[in-house]
DNA sequence: TTTATTAATCGTAATTTTACGATTAATAAA
DNA sequence: TTTATTAATCGTAAAATTACGATTAATAAA
């Protein structure tokens, strides 16, 4: 009956964030091509601008990204502080080791 | 404007599944405790039964679990292979390097 | 100054998620 | 057989997500 940790609630905030592949998408842009020009990434994906816009700012929201505005454009990049974060977390989690006895 | 690829279809599947702290907390017992009894995990949350089932029927979509009815009683445990998926995949996107410029 | 460009936000609709209590089906216990 | 227990499912309501086009605000270019 005990309430989640902090752990498992930005475990959850992480993993939301990259709850769909556009988001996804999105990071693995961040990481490989540095494209972060918000043009760049609207170019890269089958939605609209304002459906990417949405993402980015849920990106944002999560602490994953963050957005730098220079004149008209905005460049988006990883924050890499935050994002070795959610590494750690989910690193911790999926490096947990199993019992060896399963009832299934 | 190319469509998303399997990877990160895949990926947000399974950070889907992590997307909920109760999904995380379910996880973690799953990992930790082995106490795969469904009843064991509603009195381990603060939800009712039938969101519970709810929550262990998504994990269980995602293929992280499964679950073994003997009985009256289900006992529910991790499916270590698509958990090592799981793992392999995250893994990879959290281990890109990093492009060492980044316009912010 | 006027016009064009960029990206955020607004308004909105459709869908999905989350939660609950109630019910059901199946087995176990009395 | 009758009763209790377990867990899935049903029905439902509230909230959140996802998507789009239209609009807006801000800067850049003409």
């Amino acid at each position: 009956m005990a309430d989640y940790s902090n752990k498992e609630a930005q475990i959850a905030v992480y993993a939301k964030a990259l709850a769909h592949p556009a988001r996804v998408a999105i990071i693995q842009l961040l990481l490989k091509k540095q494209a972060c020009i918000c043009g760049a990434i609207v170019e890269e994906l089958p939605l609209s601008q304002s459906t990417v816009s949405q993402h980015l700012k849920e990106l944002k929201l999560a602490g994953l990204i963050k957005g730098d505005i220079t004149g008209v454009k905005t460049c988006y990049c990883i924050d890499k502080v935050e994002w070795n974060k959610a590494k750690k977390l989910l690193n911790g989690l999926f490096s947990m080791t199993f019992k060896k006895e399963n009832c299934c």
